[in-house]
DNA sequence: GTCTATAATTTGATAGAC
DNA sequence: GTCTATCAAATTATAGAC
């Protein structure tokens, strides 16, 4: 978000309504208008959709993985995750971006599902070096899908307050 | 899937196209070339979108709530809803219906965003009349997060393998 | 109930002027 | 880089014949 280029400004207008919509949720004409510019001009940024996806997708997982760092013990991999999903919800109110496309992998352009594995892959990687057989061999797996899946229920009974809720609970069976 | 009915099979159609790519990811043509018929003909059983997927939600939800039925006590509960949940991924290769719409409920037509939330709704409901405050408050809402999780990193992973780890992991935690 | 035909709009994408 | 203009295809939905 930091970057005021056009093409910044493009893929945070993509960001926002993929995180809202879907892929499939959101058209080159609405994020033209979204920055003041016209369809065509979208496509001099980004040639496809699919294009404009993976690049999304991409920066989205490179953000998040740098927030995160290398956190050095299972109790910090946690909070850190914990609070970079958490920010999903209390700041932006939307869900996961790659959790948005990972849900809809099987229609996905080929190059968008594996930019998507990618982060899942990476953030699994992330938790289980800070982690190791610790205390349970795939806890990282766990806490990962309570994680997505406690934004997705935050979406589904409009109620933010879910997410801490799980999150208190997955610390305790920590 | 029992009905035969064609009302019944646009709606097999559609839970199947919804659960893979999402509200926005589907069309009546799509739909009726899946059954055999015009899409002027779906427009008959189904006058618009919102009011076709209405009705997959309500019957998505009221199959899955038959099935779990009352379960007895806290590990019961979670066996069933953890049964139904698998089906989805072993047999299925999909998401959860609700889980899908859950997640674009921000743009879903309201009675679909409504019809939806109830299904959630219950399903905890359900999951705390068996486990009353044991072994914590919210454990219901940490159940279900992680299976709806866990579908979605499923897909995500391209990894059917994922969801057996996350009970597992999960029951050990119970 | 299903069809043909069609309307009105939106979609992803391209050509070419400036 | 952004525009106008345009395209071919797809979208939800309706009217009316059979």
């Amino acid at each position: 978000m930091a970057e005021d280029t056009m093409r910044d400004r493009i893929l945070d207008a993509a960001e926002s309504r993929a995180r809202q919509s879907g892929y499939h949720g959101f058209s080159f004409r609405e994020l033209a208008s979204d920055v003041g510019i016209k369809s065509a001009s979208v496509h001099y940024h980004f040639p496809t959709k699919a294009v404009l996806a993976e690049a999304l997708t991409e920066r989205y997982a490179q953000t998040a993985l740098e927030r995160l760092g290398a956190p050095e013990g299972p109790l910090e991999a946690f909070n850190r995750v914990a609070a970079l999903f958490r920010e999903a919800v209390e700041v932006e109110d939307k869900m996961c971006q790659c959790g948005m496309f990972g849900a809809e992998r099987d229609s996905l352009p080929p190059e968008v599902a594996a930019a998507t594995e990618r982060y899942f892959q990476r953030l699994t990687e992330l938790l289980e070096r800070a982690a190791p057989k610790n205390p349970a061999p795939y806890r990282a797996e766990t806490i990962l899908s309570a994680f997505e899946g406690a934004l997705l229920l935050v979406k589904a009974l409009d109620d933010p307050s879910v997410f801490d809720r799980v999150v208190a609970d997955l610390r305790r069976a920590y």
